[in-house]
DNA sequence: ATTAAATAGTACTATAATGGTACAGAATAA
DNA sequence: TTATTCTGTACCATTATAGTACTATTTAAT
């Protein structure tokens, strides 16, 4: 079913919390009780979107963890990659190496490919977007939005 | 990482290798010996192909697998969801029951959206794409190829 | 200074998923 | 009738995931 993990899920359940919230800092413990994750499921999430830079923490007494930029500025990639690593569908779109195949395949750069595209996809949604209502009925479901593939390519 | 498994990743290398193979039917045998992987890991993968309805199967001697259909019509998503069931990065886009926060949620609908633009990326790539050769720098590469968001909601 | 409130880091465990295997059954051609 | 080949089910070992626990570190307030 091609899975994101659940942790990942938890993450933009807590991120688009976090963005909601009119509180500039949030300590781990209101985001579990918000959220009604466990507290250290919570914290592991937390300490990952540090990591990847997605989140500002401050330590000590009015500590806790705030958005480090808006959330137009916060990509689904950007999420994804901190909790699972780089976005790649294969073994070999990562690193081609103990792959037998590997010169006689011809797949893998097919499948980068669709990588790119995947991720291009991910790219152009943000957390903005997460929690803001889907316009399901209005604007983008009668317009023709179009994407230039293009651009995966930079 | 957004991965897919190791048995759809077998099942695009069995399915190019049937694709670029001039025999009609080939068993499950001889797949397993050309690609290296394990038979009864080939049986079961093209098992899953047939039910699909990806490959057809004829039993007996002289029996063996053949593509339903010409490469140019089978999807990657086809085959994905052969492997893997639905296309779907988050549970609650397969089924929202469990789902404590269920109707507070607004994530829901916008993962939907997102699957829905992967699911088109992966509708968009067939088999005889990937045998060919990657036109890295020079049809694709220079070229503005646009996708009409639109046909996501049809 | 001392204490309380927080995050940071590491390590561990139980559960679930995955990959791989085995075996008995059914269909077909020779 | 026999050899060949797919079908289906069930099983096991390995790995990955999710979740937990514990200790160290940092900072604000008293």
């Amino acid at each position: 079913m091609l899975r994101l993990s659940k942790l990942t899920d938890y993450a933009t359940v807590i991120l688009s919390f976090m963005a909601k919230d009119d509180a500039q800092v949030l300590t781990a413990m209101e985001i579990a009780t918000a959220t009604g994750i466990a507290l250290p499921t919570v914290s592991k999430i937390l300490k990952l979107l540090v990591n990847a830079k997605v989140l500002i923490s401050t330590r000590g007494a009015k500590g806790g963890y705030a958005l480090s930029r808006a959330a137009e500025k916060i990509t689904v990639a950007s999420v994804i990659s901190a909790l699972e690593g780089p976005i790649a569908l294969t073994e070999c779109s990562i690193s081609q190496l103990g792959c037998e195949q590997a010169s006689g395949c011809g797949i893998r750069s097919n499948w980068s490919l669709i990588n790119q595209t995947i991720h291009h996809a991910l790219e152009s949604v943000t957390l903005a977007d997460m929690i803001k209502p889907v316009p399901v009925k209005d604007v983008v479901w009668n317009q023709e939005v179009m994407i230039p593939v293009t651009s995966l390519y930079r």
